[in-house]
DNA sequence: GTTGTCCTATTGTCCGACAATCCGACCGAG
DNA sequence: CTCGGTCGGATTGTCGGACAATAGGACAAC
């Protein structure tokens, strides 16, 4: 019962139409090409879409590897080419030190760092994201500013008084500042947007940590822009909170300037 | 040979600890948890870095997994459970029909696709997603309109015209919506906001279909705002742009609310 | 030039195996 | 009766080896 299903056959390709349907969207294609999913796929769809209509929910864990591959009729090689696809799309993890897989809802983090790895590959610039974060910082800032509560209040202090108060070369602060913006998408109750800062964040920390140390000016701006928009959520102020973060998202251009990295610098890896 | 790099030993895991700082950024850590990497984990992130150090670039082809597996002197398994993780995080792919893969960059569908389960799994509403557009849909017009050229002008001319021309039930009408918010965000030039409006696009899809089917005044409202964008942006008025932009996005929850469609209603796959 | 044939490299899948480890059950000491 | 060892089964990570089906090319036949 050896190669039960293997890749279902497909007739010959269409090379000419391939070619001429290249350029732009050519005519019409008459044929749709066949399509051949392997087992691997089919096993990490169905899998997936459990989870996605919550008759996998998080928390559960999965059957183990064997009764997966007996479930599924395949081998259980090919059950785990499915595990590793679903865990890396973070539909699934292993609880540090643990042996099952659990269903997971894939995390900010996760989601962030493969925007990220598409960012770098597309020769995204600094300039790019920081128009993104022009356009969303300010408005998530006066979201904040009508829904925080009081911990989102104390939370943001406390990290914005262990920034003012790191000393000067500690690289942990580059995550301090980071942090502060975290805990204001979370204080802006709009998972969305949280998602997508997430992303930005990642992408500009490594050359946030070069522009802190350069720019001597940088920590008391960047502490000041704190207090404000902290002092507007304090007050329930979206227009104040939205200025004064715009401020804080133009400094940040600024102290790239004076630390001399040119805007159309590429984002990188690390 | 056997067994030859299985995973590392490990020291008993320290129960107390994780329990005390599994509250809240507990006390000193003392101890960093021991890393122990899965040979698949491994073998992935070399290739990956690779590829985002562009020592690999898009449209290179791998080496065989054979070869693969002789380099890294692991099992051809191994390598395989590696490669379907870059494969999901879009760094490598199989051109249709063709053996080898070849790394790739990650296209934006793929990303999209992933910061939607996240959406979907973290129980964002409508309104959330109407609210990150609000946010992030104006700003791009804003961008486009300084942005565009003629060819773009003329691309969105297009779909908005084959918009206007698309018969009454026909399901094709919203792709065409999302084309026109798709050649916005390409008119806009910044690659960061396109990533991050695919993805809410995607998200509103489904329901956007319903939508339109049920309120009648939906098609006129959206092809008159189109007009206006397209017309702001010949003008290259970024005012403008924004302004019906606006408009055009507040409209949408406005057909949300007359097809009875509540707004806190969970984003759905499909 | 197109079509048919043959060969080789490579993928998709499977079988079977084993060490390391996790997990829960069991058990003796305080 | 709780607490810290001990033991065996269940499960994962990894490996060696195998085979059918296909992609891609080379080459002969039409």
């Amino acid at each position: 019962m050896n190669k039960r299903n293997g890749p279902p056959p497909r007739p010959a390709r269409r090379a000419a139409a391939s070619a001429a349907q290249a350029e732009e969207g050519a005519a019409a294609p008459l044929f749709d090409p066949v399509e051949r999913e392997p087992a691997y796929i089919r096993v990490s769809s169905a899998i997936e879409q459990k989870i996605l209509s919550r008759t996998l929910r998080d928390g559960d864990v999965l059957p183990s590897e064997t009764e997966l591959a007996q479930q599924f009729r395949v081998h259980r090689s090919t059950v785990r080419e499915a595990l590793r696809q679903l865990e890396r799309a973070g539909l699934i993890q292993r609880p540090p030190g643990a042996k099952r897989m659990v269903v997971s809802r894939p995390q900010a983090a996760k989601v962030a760092s493969g925007m990220r790895h598409a960012l770098v590959l597309h020769d995204v610039t600094f300039v790019d994201v920081w128009e993104a974060m022009m356009v969303i910082e300010p408005e998530v800032a006066a979201l904040a500013a009508t829904r925080r509560t009081q911990a989102d209040l104390d939370a943001l202090l406390q990290v914005s008084e262990a920034f003012r108060a790191s000393p000067k070369g500690d690289p942990r602060a580059v995550d301090l500042v980071a942090s502060f913006f975290e805990l204001l998408g979370a204080a802006s109750r709009n998972q969305v947007l949280v998602l997508a800062k997430q992303s930005l964040a990642e992408a500009l920390a490594p050359s946030l940590a070069n522009m802190i140390d350069r720019v001597p000016q940088a920590r008391q701006r960047i502490s000041d822009a704190q207090r404000r928009i902290i002092a507007a959520l304090k007050d329930k102020n979206p227009d104040e909170a939205r200025k004064w973060m715009s401020k804080h998202v133009r400094d940040f251009r600024r102290g790239y300037e004076l630390a001399g990295i040119p805007p159309d610098t590429p984002i990188t890896m690390d």
